[in-house]
RNA sequence: GGGGCUAUAGCUCAGUCGGCUAGAGCGCAGCAUUCACAUUGCUGAGGUCCAUGGUUCGAGCCCAUGUAGCCCCACCA
């Protein structure tokens, strides 16, 4: 078969990735040491976006090399059912049509969710495949899978019977719109302007009055107390009294907690111990009541005076402060900016309520995550996050694990009827009511949130505890993702990894960035800047695409999505499609061919490069330095392989050579442009047992350096000589070379590549002497252009005396000569010699035409 | 309030152990054109490595301070 002109991606991928498929190119191989990672599971309902096009070639270049240096590697795919965000999406459909969550029991809605993420999963694994990921999909995994929910309810009763869980009615981040409580971590802290209002609170004595200062003066009505600091000499003879709450007639105590800030406001701080995080613990430090005065609907409960009962909280708190300052208590009110919890979905201001919710006792888990990371038994990808990890470790609160929302795993346990704080652990989730011992139990309706089943994914998609793939590939080899999930995430694979197997979950971990678009502006429908790689791919290709996610990509940055670097990704892979061409166009079959010989100085030159080449790029990939390791490669085959050895090819072929440096290169391309390089490979029909996604690198035959550095010095030659010609603005010239320099093959590369009209051996000088290669050699150009070639020579002399004095400056430097290692000093001094050389070169050249 | 990141060519970014003339891609200027490839080739211009101070024989890199932009965490009644 033959090559095309152009490569048409288009053309070639769904056909290459079905091939991959159908011969289990991805399976794990039989040998080998094990080499693991799971896919981050993208939310199973969505479309793939820029973000995942970066994570997906950042994981799928790993494997891929890791295959191709002979480990066995395991890349295991999968989906997230994510239950709030999906819920979130369903809502939306739901909305369309007129309807909304309410108008659906539980076990409908779940249903349903459930068919609308399945209806989706084609499409979601279609874009996986066009991504050209190698992952084993036999092995895809669903966070809503038997097994990982199995796992899910194990570490739970676990957690249980460890005295890790423990239910209790705490302040949860509550939000009134989609009515389901979050982690801390899940709120959104906004600055916002408000309103910090004082108000006056008599003594129940009659004595007097406190003024106290509040953002939120509707949660008075839940006031229990209100708090001093002990040391306040302002209140402090009247710590102990009682004031009579206004718009109410309770009488509150006032109490004495160094939690007060003395200089805030007036001193004096309402304590509401059910409407806020810092209220709540001196709440229970002093054993106050707990009046909830907002409810979960967010609306004022019947707790309130009537005329206040029913209001939302923006009105309950107009009201308010209206009857206050008509009572004369409202005593000053200033503009106040203090940071606000949102809901990040919907906005609506987070209220902290009081809910009974299951807990993790975070801190037993956290300890022994932070003495790993602290160990530095896992390689961070910067490095800088393992020490922010274990910031958040040593500072998280307990962990509230359950979720107001029906798209989920139902959490385990069961209430007594008769006895609230009777609950028992139990799987019959799918029953509302159990008896158990003769007493009926309820079914507790929240579920799990998303975090605690998707943190066990580095060993449940092995199969802990007793699939073979746990056995040997746990821990995973690498665990990439974005920063953005650091702390909610791999926190917790971390905490319950050591928790459930005793062991660290991953080696390594790397952290990419945010992909934003080439502003540096994150990505929103609302900016309506939103670039989808489905489209991309359409355009350029899925190879390009990839190229041009991972350019000039470190761990731990932001990146503009920029379409240049696809584009440079897209003529990349026509260079490499071309260079194929043209050995296909030399080379008959390509697995009957003869041994390669190296004959030419450009021969071993290129065998010289490549081994080089190798070496580096195999560090490099060790190293997660993808970018630059593609850098080397990508300069290898355009500038060395395509401009020079194809180049000098045309002079003298050696089409067995040029078939192996082809074969040996799409090795080392494939990880980086795997369509495009196996296309070549089956279209060539190289080594025709295998695919080229299970072809492990290629080493290439030594080369004799004195051959291989004889071509340096004629690339050189070259350079020189072009940039001569061009500079003096000369054509149709002749070169002159010493004999001793001179082979005739050599010449003619030089005639061809430097387009000279031709190339002669001599024993004396004759014409312009070429400078910046020490091959003697001279252009014979035409008298006219002699102006021209002094102004350049005085350019070079110029430069080479800034060269000299440089040096020299250095050398002159006792320091430098002493301390400096004598291998850099032998090295300034030779290069002295040199410049010295050069300089009298060009001098006498110089000379020559004065007169 | 605590912690962190970023600042390098017109643009987007690399730069590992500090090593001497700081790189890439794109863009720009000029030249080339039946040749594997115009998704091309060749030649070239373009930098106070944010600022100041320090350490060092030597600093883009290490230390201190500052400036600008960004992020995370946590509490501000």
């Amino acid at each position: 078969m033959k090559l095309a002109k152009a490569y048409q991606p288009e053309l070639y991928e769904s056909d290459i990735y079905a091939l991959w498929e159908k011969l289990e190119s991805f399976k794990p191989a039989q040998h080998g040491d094990p080499y693991s990672l799971v896919v981050p599971p993208p939310n199973a309902n969505g479309n793939l976006h820029m973000g995942h096009a970066l994570a997906f070639a950042l994981q799928d270049i790993a494997a891929r090399y890791q295959r191709s240096i002979g480990k066995s590697v395991l890349f295991i795919p999968g989906a997230d059912h994510a239950g709030f965000e999906t819920q979130v999406v369903f809502e939306r459909e739901l909305e369309k049509k007129g309807k909304s969550r309410f108008d659906y029991s539980r076990e409908s809605l779940y249903q349903q969710i459930y068919d609308f993420v399945d209806n989706n999963r084609d499409n979601f694994a279609t874009q996986i495949r066009r991504l050209g990921a190698s992952v084993y999909w036999p092995s895809y995994t669903f966070t809503l899978d038997k097994e990982i929910v199995r796992l899910a309810y194990d570490t739970f009763r676990k957690m249980w019977q460890d005295s890790l869980i423990y239910r209790g009615e705490r302040l949860v981040n509550f939000c009134t719109f989609h009515g389901t409580a979050f982690a801390d971590i899940e709120v959104e802290y906004r600055e916002e302007k408000g309103t910090l209002w004082q108000i006056k609170y008599p003594l129940t004595d009659g004595s007097g009055s406190i003024v106290v200062a509040t953002t939120r003066p509707e949660t008075m009505l839940g006031d229990t107390a209100v708090a001093v600091h002990p040391q306040d000499s302002r209140y402090k003879d009247i710590v102990g009294k009682t004031v009579r709450l206004p718009l109410t007639n309770r009488d509150i105590p006032i109490i004495a907690d160094d939690y007060v800030d003395r200089n805030f406001g007036t001193g004096a701080v309402k304590i509401t111990p059910a409407h806020d995080i810092n209220d709540y613990d001196v709440g229970k430090r002093h054993d106050l009541p707990f009046i909830t005065v907002i409810g979960f609907d967010g609306r004022l409960t019947h707790a309130v005076p009537e005329r206040f009962r029913g209001l939302t909280v923006v009105e309950g708190r107009e009201a308010i402060v209206k009857e206050l300052t008509k009572l004369g208590l409202q005593v000053g009110a200033t503009e106040h900016i203090h940071s606000v919890g949102h809901c990040y979905k919907c906005s609506t201001v987070i209220e902290p309520l009081l809910k009974e919710q299951w807990f993790v006792n975070i801190k037993p888990l956290a300890e022994p995550a932070i003495a790993e990371l602290k160990k530095g038994s896992i390689n961070f990808l910067p490095l800088v996050k393992r020490k922010q990890l274990e910031r958040y470790l040593e500072t998280i609160r307990d962990w509230n694990i359950s979720r107001q929302i029906a798209w989920g795993i139902p959490i385990p346990a069961f209430q007594n009827e008769e006895d609230p704080d009777d609950w028992i652990y139990d799987e019959r989730v799918d029953q509302e009511t159990i008896t158990v011992n003769h007493k009926i139990y309820r079914r507790d309706p929240d579920v799990f949130d998303t975090w605690f089943s998707s943190s066990s994914w580095p060993y449940a998609t092995l199969d802990y505890p007793d699939g073979n793939n746990y056995k040997r590939y746990y821990p995973l080899s690498l665990m990439e993702t974005g920063f953005d999930i650091l702390m909610p995430w791999v926190s917790r694979m971390l905490m319950l990894g050591l928790y459930i197997t005793g062991q660290i979950p991953f080696r390594t971990v790397y952290l990419h960035g945010l992909v934003t678009d080439k502003h540096g502006l994150k990505m929103s429908k609302s900016k309506g800047n939103v670039v989808n790689p489905m489209s991309v791919i359409d355009k350029f290709g899925s190879d390009s695409l990839r190229i041009g996610m991972i350019s000039g990509q470190t761990p731990g940055n932001n990146q503009p999505y920029i379409e240049a670097k696809v584009i440079g990704g897209r003529n990349f892979c026509n260079k490499l499609w071309n260079i194929a061409r043209f050995v296909e166009s030399l080379v008959d079959d390509f697995n009957n061919r003869t041994e390669a010989k190296t004959e030419t100085d450009a021969d071993h030159w290129i065998l010289l490069g490549y081994s080089k080449l190798l070496e580096t790029y195999v560090s490099l990939m060790d190293s997660y330095r993808f970018s630059e390791a593609f850098e080397n490669l990508y300069h290898f085959i355009w500038d060395d392989f395509a401009d020079w050895y194809i180049e000098a090819s045309k002079v003298s072929p050696n089409p067995p050579l040029l078939a192996a440096l082809l074969e040996a290169v799409l090795v080392l391309a494939h990880p980086f442009a795997p369509f495009l390089a196996e296309t070549i490979w089956q279209t060539l029909e190289l080594s025709p047992e295998s695919v080229l996604s299970s072809r492990q690198l290629i080493r290439l035959k030594t080369a004799d350096n004195h051959k291989a550095n004889n071509f340096n010095h004629i690339k050189d030659l070259i350079i020189s000589v072009r940039s001569t010609i061009k500079a003096v603005g000369a054509k149709d010239v002749v070169l002159y070379i010493r004999n001793i320099h001179s082979t005739p093959e050599n010449n003619d590369v030089i005639k061809r590549l430097s387009q000279l009209k031709s190339v002669e051996s001599t024993e004396e000088g004759r014409g312009i002497a070429v400078s910046g290669t020490s091959i003697d050699c001279w252009l014979d150009i035409d008298q006219k252009l002699i102006d021209n070639y002094l102004r350049t020579l005085d350019i070079k002399i110029a430069e080479t005396r800034t060269n000299i004095d440089r040096l020299q400056t250095r050398l002159n430097n006792k320091n430098y000569v002493d301390r400096a290692p004598a291998e850099l000093v032998n090295q300034s001094r030779s290069q002295l010699v040199e410049a010295e050389q050069e300089m009298e070169n060009l001098l006498l050249e110089k000379q020559r035409y004065k007169s």
